[in-house]
DNA sequence: CTTGTATATACCTTGACACGTATATGCTGA
DNA sequence: TCAGCATATACGTGTCAAGGTATATACAAG
């Protein structure tokens, strides 16, 4: 389970990173609501910390689990160059379409609306 | 293998969409420079294939491969909340930092430049 | 100290998938 | 049509990880 990649191709594994989006949980919690056994929930969010997705607190007889940004960057960081890519890709098809506009009489549809087209 | 996150798991597909981001190639040039069998890169493109993450045109007895957007894109947008949590932590880092600015006598350091600090 | 609650770990079984080897399909040029 | 290259698929095998059940650890309250 060495690769983050690995580690978020678990669905449930996701479903605890996205509840824990808006807030800190404890691993009761997380069983109640994602409806997880107690050893399952356990088990994933120690591969989930080992990863560097969550990290914890004691509190009391609690665990409270927490996002941590390091593994999810690393992630968005794989996906960079391929961002690049795409973001290429609608540049062209932008322009492609910015010609029509030029070359088509000003003919307002109802299906397209033109205008909402942004350059970035 | 449903999922996009089960297919970038393997971390030869990975190396195979990272092959393509700079251009098409056929299975055979895939093949030579991954140094990997030819049935496991077929069955890899397969799965690339099924998943949305590349399309192939056939070119006499080859096949080239190249990116597609939808599924990389797709993983993107799972990414999204994630990216909005971290980089709220950075503002709150920055803001922090800012206040040590402030309340610390302008005393230049050679370790840490604060100048180079950047606000988005 | 004992009971109860919260969480972690151990062990086992099962299923999925990655790879290798062998073979099939499809196109090309002689 | 046949030989040869490029790619796809079939099948068997081994590995690994997910879930279930049982148990261990740790803390709290009476």
């Amino acid at each position: 389970m060495e690769s983050v990649f690995a580690v978020i191709a678990e669905p449930n594994r996701r479903a605890i990173l996205s509840l824990l989006v808006s807030s800190e949980q404890s691993v009761g919690e997380i069983e109640r609501r994602l409806r997880m056994a107690q050893p399952t929930v356990s088990k994933h969010l120690r591969v989930l910390r080992e990863a560097g997705f969550v990290e914890s607190t004691v509190e009391a007889q609690r665990r409270l689990y927490r996002l941590k940004p390091d593994a999810l960057q690393e992630l968005d960081a794989w996906l960079a160059p391929f961002r690049r890519f795409w973001s290429a890709r609608v540049d062209a098809l932008e322009r492609h379409l910015d010609r029509l506009d030029r070359s088509t009489p000003p003919k307002t549809t109802k299906t397209t609306n033109r205008k909402t087209r942004r350059r970035r």
